[in-house]
DNA sequence: TGAAAACTTGTTCAGTTGTGCTAATGATTA
DNA sequence: TAATCATTAGCACAACTGAACAAGTTTTCA
Protein backbone atom coordinates (compact mmCIF):
# COMPACT_ATOMS: atom_id res chain seq x y z
CA UNK A 1 0.00 0.00 0.00
CA UNK A 2 1.46 3.15 -0.59
CA UNK A 3 1.79 5.97 2.00
CA UNK A 4 1.55 2.94 4.15
CA UNK A 5 4.04 3.05 7.53
CA UNK A 6 6.39 0.46 7.07
CA UNK A 7 7.11 -1.25 10.23
CA UNK A 8 9.80 -3.32 12.09
CA UNK A 9 9.83 -5.70 14.87
CA UNK A 10 12.76 -6.52 16.89
CA UNK A 11 11.65 -8.61 19.49
CA UNK A 12 12.40 -12.38 21.05
CA UNK A 13 9.49 -13.45 22.76
CA UNK A 14 7.42 -14.79 19.72
CA UNK A 15 4.01 -14.81 21.40
CA UNK A 16 4.47 -11.30 22.56
CA UNK A 17 5.59 -10.40 18.78
CA UNK A 18 2.60 -12.14 17.50
CA UNK A 19 0.56 -9.91 19.82
CA UNK A 20 2.21 -6.64 18.00
CA UNK A 21 1.41 -8.13 14.50
CA UNK A 22 -1.94 -9.36 15.63
CA UNK A 23 -2.61 -5.62 16.93
CA UNK A 24 -1.10 -3.89 14.28
CA UNK A 25 -1.85 -5.95 10.99
CA UNK A 26 -5.47 -4.96 11.54
CA UNK A 27 -4.41 -0.83 10.73
CA UNK A 28 -4.61 -0.85 7.35
CA UNK A 29 -1.88 1.75 6.60
CA UNK A 30 0.73 -0.49 8.51
CA UNK A 31 2.82 -2.51 7.16
CA UNK A 32 4.78 -4.75 8.48
CA UNK A 33 7.93 -5.78 6.32
CA UNK A 34 10.21 -7.58 9.05
CA UNK A 35 10.29 -9.05 12.02
CA UNK A 36 13.64 -10.27 14.01
CA UNK A 37 14.55 -12.33 17.32
CA UNK A 38 17.74 -11.06 17.87
CA UNK A 39 19.53 -7.74 18.02
CA UNK A 40 22.18 -8.66 15.66
CA UNK A 41 19.34 -10.19 12.78
CA UNK A 42 17.14 -6.90 13.62
CA UNK A 43 19.94 -4.35 12.31
CA UNK A 44 20.64 -6.25 9.96
CA UNK A 45 16.87 -6.31 8.97
CA UNK A 46 17.16 -2.59 9.48
CA UNK A 47 19.83 -1.89 6.87
CA UNK A 48 18.26 -3.41 4.74
CA UNK A 49 14.47 -2.59 5.32
CA UNK A 50 15.40 0.70 6.13
CA UNK A 51 11.68 0.75 8.24
CA UNK A 52 9.78 3.89 8.87
CA UNK A 53 8.94 2.61 12.37
CA UNK A 54 11.10 0.06 14.59
CA UNK A 55 10.51 -1.72 17.21
CA UNK A 56 12.53 -2.60 19.53
CA UNK A 57 12.73 -4.85 22.88
CA UNK A 58 14.57 -3.54 25.66
CA UNK A 59 16.27 -7.13 26.26
CA UNK A 60 16.97 -9.34 23.36
CA UNK A 61 19.29 -12.27 23.96
CA UNK A 62 22.40 -10.70 22.75
CA UNK A 63 22.29 -7.02 23.02
CA UNK A 64 20.67 -4.54 25.12
CA UNK A 65 18.59 -1.64 23.12
CA UNK A 66 19.95 1.31 24.65
CA UNK A 67 23.87 -0.04 23.51
CA UNK A 68 23.06 -0.54 19.97
CA UNK A 69 21.02 2.44 19.57
CA UNK A 70 24.14 4.60 18.40
CA UNK A 71 24.16 2.05 15.60
CA UNK A 72 20.59 2.63 14.37
CA UNK A 73 21.54 6.62 14.41
CA UNK A 74 24.85 5.66 12.40
CA UNK A 75 23.02 4.16 9.64
CA UNK A 76 20.49 6.65 9.65
CA UNK A 77 19.82 10.04 12.18
CA UNK A 78 16.30 10.05 11.58
CA UNK A 79 15.68 6.41 12.48
CA UNK A 80 12.13 6.19 14.34
CA UNK A 81 12.85 3.92 16.87
CA UNK A 82 10.04 2.60 19.79
CA UNK A 83 11.75 1.09 22.28
CA UNK A 84 9.43 -1.78 24.00
CA UNK A 85 10.22 -2.91 27.60
CA UNK A 86 9.14 -5.30 30.20
CA UNK A 87 8.36 -3.15 33.10
CA UNK A 88 8.23 0.55 33.29
CA UNK A 89 10.30 0.95 35.84
CA UNK A 90 13.44 1.05 33.98
CA UNK A 91 16.35 3.55 34.59
CA UNK A 92 16.75 2.82 31.11
CA UNK A 93 13.87 5.05 30.10
CA UNK A 94 16.05 8.02 30.35
CA UNK A 95 18.93 6.51 28.59
CA UNK A 96 17.01 5.37 25.89
CA UNK A 97 15.20 8.46 25.39
CA UNK A 98 18.75 10.67 25.45
CA UNK A 99 20.31 8.35 23.09
CA UNK A 100 17.58 9.26 20.14
CA UNK A 101 14.26 6.59 20.62
CA UNK A 102 11.16 8.64 19.63
CA UNK A 103 9.21 6.44 22.04
CA UNK A 104 9.21 4.01 25.17
CA UNK A 105 6.39 1.85 25.76
CA UNK A 106 5.84 -1.04 28.08
CA UNK A 107 4.22 -4.60 26.81
CA UNK A 108 0.95 -3.97 28.86
CA UNK A 109 0.11 -1.38 26.72
CA UNK A 110 -3.28 -1.57 24.89
CA UNK A 111 -3.51 -1.58 21.26
CA UNK A 112 -5.26 1.65 20.72
CA UNK A 113 -2.05 2.83 22.77
CA UNK A 114 0.04 1.15 20.62
CA UNK A 115 -1.14 1.95 17.26
CA UNK A 116 -0.96 5.42 18.56
CA UNK A 117 2.34 5.26 19.75
CA UNK A 118 3.41 4.13 16.23
CA UNK A 119 1.60 7.00 14.81
CA UNK A 120 2.97 9.56 16.97
CA UNK A 121 6.48 7.92 16.06
CA UNK A 122 6.52 8.15 12.54
CA UNK A 123 5.60 11.40 12.24
CA UNK A 124 8.74 11.95 14.00
CA UNK A 125 7.47 13.20 17.50
CA UNK A 126 8.30 11.34 20.67
CA UNK A 127 5.68 9.05 22.53
CA UNK A 128 5.32 8.80 26.38
CA UNK A 129 2.49 7.25 27.73
CA UNK A 130 1.65 8.76 30.94
CA UNK A 131 2.53 6.05 33.36
CA UNK A 132 6.34 6.02 32.09
CA UNK A 133 6.41 9.82 32.08
CA UNK A 134 5.76 10.09 36.01
CA UNK A 135 8.30 7.26 36.47
CA UNK A 136 10.64 9.90 34.25
CA UNK A 137 9.75 12.56 36.64
CA UNK A 138 10.43 10.53 39.75
CA UNK A 139 13.96 9.86 38.71
CA UNK A 140 14.61 13.39 37.85
CA UNK A 141 17.34 15.12 39.72
CA UNK A 142 18.83 11.85 40.87
CA UNK A 143 22.24 11.96 40.19
CA UNK A 144 24.11 9.87 37.48
CA UNK A 145 26.50 7.31 37.61
CA UNK A 146 30.08 8.23 36.60
CA UNK A 147 31.44 5.93 34.00
CA UNK A 148 34.06 4.73 36.87
CA UNK A 149 30.74 4.30 38.83
CA UNK A 150 28.93 2.69 36.91
CA UNK A 151 32.30 0.34 36.27
CA UNK A 152 32.01 -0.26 40.19
CA UNK A 153 28.73 -0.64 41.26
CA UNK A 154 29.20 -3.45 38.47
CA UNK A 155 31.64 -4.86 39.89
CA UNK A 156 29.92 -5.05 43.09
CA UNK A 157 26.60 -6.46 41.67
CA UNK A 158 28.81 -8.89 40.80
CA UNK A 159 30.03 -9.56 44.47
CA UNK A 160 33.70 -8.69 44.20
CA UNK A 161 35.35 -7.03 47.16
CA UNK A 162 36.77 -3.89 47.17
CA UNK A 163 40.12 -5.43 47.31
CA UNK A 164 39.28 -7.35 43.94
CA UNK A 165 38.09 -4.72 42.23
CA UNK A 166 41.15 -2.61 43.53
CA UNK A 167 43.36 -5.27 41.68
CA UNK A 168 40.80 -5.18 38.70
CA UNK A 169 41.15 -1.89 38.37
CA UNK A 170 44.29 -1.15 38.97
CA UNK A 171 43.41 1.41 41.42
CA UNK A 172 43.89 1.56 45.46
CA UNK A 173 41.40 -0.26 47.57
CA UNK A 174 41.17 3.51 49.15
CA UNK A 175 39.81 5.12 45.78
CA UNK A 176 37.39 1.74 45.21
CA UNK A 177 35.54 2.52 48.71
CA UNK A 178 35.60 6.15 47.73
CA UNK A 179 33.71 5.12 44.27
CA UNK A 180 31.22 3.21 46.12
CA UNK A 181 30.57 5.85 48.71
CA UNK A 182 30.01 8.27 46.52
CA UNK A 183 27.36 5.49 44.59
CA UNK A 184 26.01 4.81 47.80
CA UNK A 185 25.57 8.72 48.13
CA UNK A 186 23.70 8.92 44.39
CA UNK A 187 21.26 6.03 44.81
CA UNK A 188 20.85 6.48 48.81
CA UNK A 189 21.44 3.19 49.89
CA UNK A 190 24.11 2.43 52.90
CA UNK A 191 25.14 -0.80 51.82
CA UNK A 192 26.26 -2.77 49.07
CA UNK A 193 23.56 -5.49 48.89
CA UNK A 194 20.94 -2.15 48.56
CA UNK A 195 23.42 -0.59 45.88
CA UNK A 196 22.93 -4.26 44.28
CA UNK A 197 19.24 -4.66 44.12
CA UNK A 198 18.65 -1.42 43.55
CA UNK A 199 21.01 -1.70 40.80
CA UNK A 200 19.60 -4.44 38.97
CA UNK A 201 15.58 -3.41 39.59
CA UNK A 202 16.54 -0.01 37.99
CA UNK A 203 18.55 -1.67 35.14
CA UNK A 204 21.78 0.33 36.19
CA UNK A 205 23.60 -2.53 35.43
CA UNK A 206 23.05 -5.68 33.20
CA UNK A 207 23.11 -9.20 34.70
CA UNK A 208 23.66 -12.35 33.02
CA UNK A 209 19.85 -14.02 32.99
CA UNK B 1 -18.45 -25.90 20.14
CA UNK B 2 -19.03 -28.86 21.93
CA UNK B 3 -16.22 -30.91 23.04
CA UNK B 4 -13.82 -27.81 22.28
CA UNK B 5 -11.23 -27.15 25.25
CA UNK B 6 -12.03 -24.41 27.21
CA UNK B 7 -9.32 -22.14 27.91
CA UNK B 8 -8.62 -19.22 31.13
CA UNK B 9 -5.48 -16.83 30.35
CA UNK B 10 -4.31 -15.15 33.09
CA UNK B 11 -1.52 -12.97 32.01
CA UNK B 12 -0.84 -9.23 32.65
CA UNK B 13 0.75 -7.89 29.67
CA UNK B 14 -1.47 -7.11 26.85
CA UNK B 15 0.41 -7.69 23.85
CA UNK B 16 1.52 -11.14 24.74
CA UNK B 17 -2.35 -11.71 25.90
CA UNK B 18 -3.19 -11.44 22.64
CA UNK B 19 -0.33 -13.11 20.86
CA UNK B 20 -2.08 -16.12 22.89
CA UNK B 21 -5.11 -15.58 21.81
CA UNK B 22 -4.17 -15.01 18.14
CA UNK B 23 -2.26 -18.42 18.37
CA UNK B 24 -5.05 -20.33 20.37
CA UNK B 25 -8.14 -19.19 18.41
CA UNK B 26 -6.55 -20.12 15.08
CA UNK B 27 -7.42 -24.14 16.82
CA UNK B 28 -10.71 -24.23 15.74
CA UNK B 29 -11.57 -27.19 19.10
CA UNK B 30 -10.30 -24.10 21.27
CA UNK B 31 -12.37 -21.67 22.76
CA UNK B 32 -11.02 -18.91 24.78
CA UNK B 33 -14.03 -18.18 27.94
CA UNK B 34 -12.10 -15.71 30.12
CA UNK B 35 -8.90 -13.62 30.32
CA UNK B 36 -7.48 -12.19 33.52
CA UNK B 37 -4.61 -9.53 34.24
CA UNK B 38 -4.05 -9.93 38.13
CA UNK B 39 -3.67 -13.35 39.96
CA UNK B 40 -7.41 -12.34 41.95
CA UNK B 41 -9.35 -11.76 39.05
CA UNK B 42 -8.28 -14.69 37.01
CA UNK B 43 -9.02 -17.16 40.12
CA UNK B 44 -12.01 -15.51 40.33
CA UNK B 45 -12.85 -16.25 36.67
CA UNK B 46 -11.27 -19.69 37.50
CA UNK B 47 -14.10 -20.57 40.23
CA UNK B 48 -16.32 -19.07 37.86
CA UNK B 49 -15.94 -20.35 34.75
CA UNK B 50 -14.05 -24.13 35.74
CA UNK B 51 -12.08 -23.97 32.22
CA UNK B 52 -9.88 -26.93 31.36
CA UNK B 53 -6.97 -25.28 31.13
CA UNK B 54 -5.67 -22.33 32.83
CA UNK B 55 -2.55 -20.73 31.46
CA UNK B 56 -1.23 -18.92 34.03
CA UNK B 57 1.11 -16.48 33.88
CA UNK B 58 4.34 -16.80 36.45
CA UNK B 59 4.73 -12.80 37.43
CA UNK B 60 1.75 -10.94 37.94
CA UNK B 61 1.05 -7.22 39.54
CA UNK B 62 -0.64 -8.91 42.88
CA UNK B 63 0.60 -12.86 43.05
CA UNK B 64 3.26 -15.02 42.46
CA UNK B 65 2.08 -17.92 40.58
CA UNK B 66 3.62 -20.24 42.55
CA UNK B 67 2.33 -19.43 45.63
CA UNK B 68 -1.43 -19.04 44.43
CA UNK B 69 -1.07 -22.61 42.50
CA UNK B 70 -2.50 -24.04 45.78
CA UNK B 71 -5.61 -22.07 45.98
CA UNK B 72 -6.20 -23.97 42.27
CA UNK B 73 -6.15 -27.13 43.99
CA UNK B 74 -7.50 -26.89 46.89
CA UNK B 75 -10.73 -25.15 44.38
CA UNK B 76 -10.53 -28.35 42.17
CA UNK B 77 -7.76 -30.99 42.72
CA UNK B 78 -7.22 -31.79 38.93
CA UNK B 79 -7.02 -28.25 37.67
CA UNK B 80 -4.84 -28.52 34.45
CA UNK B 81 -2.19 -25.25 34.65
CA UNK B 82 0.23 -24.73 32.53
CA UNK B 83 2.66 -21.87 33.92
CA UNK B 84 3.80 -19.35 31.47
CA UNK B 85 7.30 -17.74 32.33
CA UNK B 86 9.48 -15.05 30.81
CA UNK B 87 12.67 -16.67 31.36
CA UNK B 88 13.66 -20.18 31.46
CA UNK B 89 16.03 -20.02 34.40
CA UNK B 90 13.67 -19.91 36.82
CA UNK B 91 14.08 -21.66 39.85
CA UNK B 92 10.39 -21.67 39.68
CA UNK B 93 10.22 -24.09 37.79
CA UNK B 94 10.72 -26.99 39.91
CA UNK B 95 8.68 -25.05 42.71
CA UNK B 96 5.40 -24.99 40.08
CA UNK B 97 5.55 -28.51 38.95
CA UNK B 98 5.74 -29.90 42.24
CA UNK B 99 2.64 -27.90 43.39
CA UNK B 100 1.09 -29.47 40.62
CA UNK B 101 1.25 -27.39 37.57
CA UNK B 102 0.96 -29.56 34.62
CA UNK B 103 3.06 -27.39 31.92
CA UNK B 104 5.94 -25.12 32.39
CA UNK B 105 6.64 -22.89 29.05
CA UNK B 106 8.49 -19.86 28.54
CA UNK B 107 6.94 -16.69 26.49
CA UNK B 108 9.56 -17.14 23.68
CA UNK B 109 7.48 -20.73 22.82
CA UNK B 110 6.32 -21.41 19.69
CA UNK B 111 2.39 -21.02 18.26
CA UNK B 112 2.79 -24.92 17.49
CA UNK B 113 4.41 -26.08 20.51
CA UNK B 114 1.69 -23.78 22.57
CA UNK B 115 -0.77 -25.68 20.51
CA UNK B 116 0.61 -28.78 21.38
CA UNK B 117 1.34 -27.96 25.02
CA UNK B 118 -2.58 -26.98 25.82
CA UNK B 119 -3.54 -30.44 24.33
CA UNK B 120 -1.20 -32.23 26.02
CA UNK B 121 -2.05 -30.68 29.49
CA UNK B 122 -5.82 -30.93 28.65
CA UNK B 123 -5.28 -35.02 28.17
CA UNK B 124 -3.82 -34.70 31.83
CA UNK B 125 -0.41 -34.92 30.95
CA UNK B 126 2.98 -33.81 31.74
CA UNK B 127 3.99 -30.78 29.14
CA UNK B 128 7.79 -29.39 29.50
CA UNK B 129 9.85 -28.06 26.59
CA UNK B 130 12.69 -29.64 26.01
CA UNK B 131 14.87 -26.61 27.11
CA UNK B 132 13.45 -26.42 30.04
CA UNK B 133 14.00 -29.99 30.62
CA UNK B 134 17.70 -29.46 30.57
CA UNK B 135 17.57 -26.74 32.94
CA UNK B 136 15.50 -28.57 35.64
CA UNK B 137 17.83 -31.41 35.12
CA UNK B 138 20.97 -28.96 36.00
CA UNK B 139 19.37 -27.86 39.32
CA UNK B 140 18.85 -31.26 40.33
CA UNK B 141 21.14 -32.25 43.17
CA UNK B 142 21.36 -28.61 44.31
CA UNK B 143 19.81 -28.91 48.05
CA UNK B 144 16.96 -27.32 48.86
CA UNK B 145 16.71 -24.29 51.70
CA UNK B 146 14.79 -24.68 54.09
CA UNK B 147 12.29 -22.90 55.16
CA UNK B 148 14.12 -20.39 57.78
CA UNK B 149 17.12 -20.07 55.66
CA UNK B 150 14.91 -18.97 52.69
CA UNK B 151 13.45 -16.36 55.31
CA UNK B 152 16.58 -15.14 55.88
CA UNK B 153 17.81 -15.26 52.85
CA UNK B 154 15.21 -13.03 51.79
CA UNK B 155 16.41 -10.71 54.56
CA UNK B 156 19.65 -10.71 52.81
CA UNK B 157 18.34 -9.79 49.55
CA UNK B 158 16.55 -7.07 51.25
CA UNK B 159 19.63 -5.63 52.48
CA UNK B 160 19.43 -6.55 56.42
CA UNK B 161 22.40 -6.81 58.44
CA UNK B 162 22.56 -10.18 60.40
CA UNK B 163 21.40 -7.91 63.31
CA UNK B 164 18.65 -6.88 62.04
CA UNK B 165 17.53 -9.82 61.06
CA UNK B 166 18.06 -11.53 64.42
CA UNK B 167 15.99 -8.77 66.15
CA UNK B 168 13.38 -9.22 63.26
CA UNK B 169 13.10 -12.58 63.46
CA UNK B 170 13.73 -12.61 67.52
CA UNK B 171 16.80 -14.95 67.17
CA UNK B 172 20.57 -14.13 67.88
CA UNK B 173 22.74 -13.19 65.37
CA UNK B 174 24.92 -16.11 66.16
CA UNK B 175 22.27 -18.50 64.81
CA UNK B 176 21.54 -15.97 61.74
CA UNK B 177 25.34 -16.22 60.87
CA UNK B 178 25.00 -20.26 60.94
CA UNK B 179 21.69 -19.69 58.56
CA UNK B 180 23.64 -17.88 56.54
CA UNK B 181 26.73 -19.55 56.20
CA UNK B 182 24.43 -23.01 55.45
CA UNK B 183 22.53 -20.78 52.68
CA UNK B 184 26.06 -19.82 51.43
CA UNK B 185 27.42 -23.60 51.27
CA UNK B 186 24.23 -24.44 49.79
CA UNK B 187 24.39 -22.08 47.03
CA UNK B 188 28.07 -22.23 46.34
CA UNK B 189 28.94 -18.74 47.28
CA UNK B 190 30.68 -16.89 49.65
CA UNK B 191 29.08 -13.73 50.09
CA UNK B 192 26.08 -12.43 50.38
CA UNK B 193 25.92 -10.18 47.19
CA UNK B 194 26.50 -13.16 45.11
CA UNK B 195 23.94 -14.95 47.50
CA UNK B 196 21.39 -11.96 47.05
CA UNK B 197 22.21 -12.04 42.91
CA UNK B 198 21.79 -15.59 42.29
CA UNK B 199 18.41 -15.74 44.56
CA UNK B 200 17.19 -12.56 42.08
CA UNK B 201 18.30 -14.79 39.14
CA UNK B 202 17.21 -18.17 39.91
CA UNK B 203 13.85 -16.38 41.53
CA UNK B 204 14.77 -17.80 45.02
CA UNK B 205 12.91 -14.84 46.45
CA UNK B 206 10.48 -12.44 45.21
CA UNK B 207 11.78 -8.72 44.74
CA UNK B 208 9.37 -5.99 44.24
CA UNK B 209 10.00 -4.24 41.03
C1' DT C 1 43.12 28.88 29.32
C1' DG C 2 40.38 28.11 33.32
C1' DA C 3 36.69 26.12 35.79
C1' DA C 4 34.16 22.09 36.70
C1' DA C 5 33.82 17.36 36.98
C1' DA C 6 35.90 13.02 37.49
C1' DC C 7 39.28 10.30 39.37
C1' DT C 8 42.76 9.38 42.60
C1' DT C 9 44.84 8.30 47.42
C1' DG C 10 45.51 8.67 52.12
C1' DT C 11 44.34 7.90 57.43
C1' DT C 12 41.59 6.32 61.26
C1' DC C 13 38.30 3.55 63.44
C1' DA C 14 34.05 1.37 64.86
C1' DG C 15 31.20 -2.03 63.24
C1' DT C 16 29.97 -6.01 60.32
C1' DT C 17 30.95 -10.13 57.95
C1' DG C 18 32.54 -14.66 57.18
C1' DT C 19 35.11 -18.91 58.94
C1' DG C 20 35.77 -22.70 61.84
C1' DC C 21 34.57 -24.84 65.35
C1' DT C 22 31.27 -27.26 68.91
C1' DA C 23 26.84 -28.54 70.70
C1' DA C 24 22.07 -28.63 72.62
C1' DT C 25 17.06 -29.06 71.47
C1' DG C 26 12.98 -30.49 69.03
C1' DA C 27 10.65 -32.63 65.05
C1' DT C 28 10.34 -36.15 61.70
C1' DT C 29 10.90 -40.50 60.10
C1' DA C 30 12.76 -45.06 59.07
C1' DT D 1 14.21 -46.33 69.21
C1' DA D 2 17.86 -44.61 66.55
C1' DA D 3 18.94 -41.63 62.98
C1' DT D 4 18.45 -37.56 60.52
C1' DC D 5 17.40 -32.90 59.84
C1' DA D 6 16.17 -28.19 61.17
C1' DT D 7 16.81 -24.84 64.37
C1' DT D 8 19.04 -22.78 67.88
C1' DA D 9 23.37 -20.77 70.10
C1' DG D 10 27.97 -19.87 71.56
C1' DC D 11 33.06 -18.37 70.97
C1' DA D 12 37.16 -16.59 68.77
C1' DC D 13 39.43 -14.37 65.09
C1' DA D 14 40.79 -12.53 60.68
C1' DA D 15 39.03 -9.94 57.10
C1' DC D 16 36.16 -6.67 55.16
C1' DT D 17 33.07 -2.62 55.14
C1' DG D 18 31.48 1.93 55.56
C1' DA D 19 31.91 6.72 57.73
C1' DA D 20 34.35 10.79 57.99
C1' DC D 21 37.50 13.31 56.95
C1' DA D 22 41.30 15.99 53.67
C1' DA D 23 43.59 16.67 49.38
C1' DG D 24 46.14 15.81 45.10
C1' DT D 25 45.87 14.79 39.85
C1' DT D 26 43.77 14.29 35.44
C1' DT D 27 39.99 15.05 32.00
C1' DT D 28 36.68 17.47 29.89
C1' DC D 29 34.78 21.10 27.77
C1' DA D 30 33.19 25.80 27.21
Amino acid sequence: MKNSIRILIIENQRLTRIGIRTVLEAENDFEIVGEATSGAKGFALFRQLKPNVTVLSLRLPDSCAIDTLDNYFAEEKRSKILVLADTAGDAEISKALKKGALGYICKDISPTELVKAIRVVNSGKKYIPSDIAEILSEHIGQEELTPTETKILGAVVAGKSNKEIAYDLNISENTVKTHVKNVFEKLGVSDRISAATLAIRRGLVRIHL
